[in-house]
DNA sequence: GACGTAGATCTCATTATGTGAGAATCTGTA
DNA sequence: TACAGATTCTCACATAATGAGATCTACGTC
């Protein structure tokens, strides 16, 4: 994460402030990460403001419906929000497009299946399908996970140029997830060539226990990968034998993604082997 | 010199204000509508900042990745905001647990599923289920329409309380949209009883030429309206008589979440007439 | 390759803007 | 009915945000 991102209890530290937008987006953090809707008080007290001024700021987050009021006067995030942020990715205009393949590929594999972007370190899951008879799974569309543990991760670095590689790796702070978590950029490295000759990556318990995923990158017309589609099961049921036939389901997937997207046009083979 | 309100259309002018967070959502507002990522030169422009002070928005809000630079340094809306709009409707947990539902309705009527909730006097499209082979519909998740002239709208409204009913009716500003589109409080009121005798709701190209939709209510454990259902296609498809039918398959896809929402216990049937 | 132009970045003095103490009001509870 | 806690409102003041303008950068044109 850069040095100015993540500003929860700390300073916003950056050239350029404006102090009340911090103070805005601080309270959209809190609520957004609160599990219940919150009282004025409440919002004041976390983030050190003067009531009054947190006050202020909730009317005016109000107004423009960043956040909304329960029927008894606490506050939450509002839909206004949902409406920007779906503007936001539309401009990729991609999930529209992958989702009926997504669908296909679900229903062919019958495990849990994922679209995800990259951005800085970090991958952001912009779509999930679900087996209609599955445990649900724990991930939120939005949510993000840093690369180093999550086979999209892993896939689109596979196919970045190096420049972007090592700038990425700079920025990935390497948390130990599970036991089986890489914790080096070398041994990510190492990682990243196996996944390039593969063709697909794979996430071996290294994110979560008892979870396993695999993934394939979404390449662009310039052969450049701009998103992963994944596949996630329990490692009981995706087994290491499954993994080559799961991982032709979803290059088929993503052919069919970028024959959408007109990323490539007809006739054209993956490019990866398989 | 300039004063400040210089806020476009629609930008409220409410008694608390905060200057600096009205321009801050100006210009996320101006991003979300431009088809384009803009310059800083264009957005100042537009919103009549200076471009210094425009430039200090962006930089800040760049920080909190709210707008993100396209590689040729135009801006456009970040995924921060997608992150935040999932959660804000997360919060309503209804979405992931209706979408298999939904699913299966549109397996079963091969048309456009919508899953809407209301707010203010709007409706907002939380989710969108297209059929594999139709041609894509122009709606948008998180989008947001007015109550009077969508079957949804309808849906909603008309198993509200009446005190509600009228909150409503005073607010909405009864746009035209089509020919057919109803134009007063009391033709809607007289179609809201219509709606209520027969147990779903119907837009016949009440909001653009062409497109019939379908509508039922997502009833509470109160049995008060949170949200509702409904199916759209091309009128030549969805013709008067083939209404009850898919009408019938929405109740069962209600039904089916209501259950999944923990709303009714299984057994109880549905309680508006069929 | 130099020249011009439009756009982006940066600095800083000025003051409009946002701030927070505190009073007033509301709301639920004993 | 009175009280405690939370919310809403007011206003004098200081600071945080503003914008003129200077500087820097990128790109197209001749």
């Amino acid at each position: 994460m850069e040095q100015g991102t993540k500003m929860r209890d700390g300073t916003p530290q950056g050239t350029y402030k404006v102090q009340a937008l911090d103070r805005a987006f601080a309270v959209l953090d809190l609520l957004s990460e609160s599990e219940m809707p919150l009282g004025l008080a409440q919002v004041a007290a976390s983030l050190q403001l003067h009531k009054s001024t947190a006050h202020r700021f909730l009317m005016v987050l109000e107004r423009h419906r960043m956040v909304e009021r329960t029927p008894n006067g606490k506050f939450r995030l509002g839909l206004r929000l949902f409406d920007f942020g779906n503007r936001a990715i539309e401009q990729y205009d991609l999930r529209d497009r992958a989702q009926p393949h997504l669908r296909r590929l679900v229903a062919e594999t019958e495990e849990t299946a994922h679209l995800a972007l990259l951005e800085a370190a970090r991958v952001i899951y912009i779509d999930k399908i679900e087996p209609t008879r599955s445990v649900r799974m724990i991930t939120r569309i939005g949510a993000s996970n840093p690369v180093h543990c999550t086979s999209v991760g892993k896939a689109i670095m596979a196919f970045l140029p190096p420049d972007r590689v090592t700038e990425i790796l700079r920025r990935v702070r390497f948390e130990r997830m599970t036991h089986r978590t890489i914790m080096t950029p070398d041994a990510l490295r190492v990682e990243l060539e196996k996944t390039r000759r593969r063709g697909y990556a794979v996430d071996d318990e290294e994110l979560e226990e008892g979870l396993r995923c695999i993934a394939v990158p979404l390449l662009d017309a310039q052969h450049q990968p701009v998103a992963a589609v994944s596949v996630s099961g329990p490692s009981f049921r995706v087994t290491a034998q499954k993994l080559p036939s799961i991982a032709n389901h979803m290059l088929q997937c993503v052919r069919g993604i970028s024959l959408d997207m007109g990323y490539i046009s007809a006739g054209r083979g993956a490019r990866v082997p398989v």
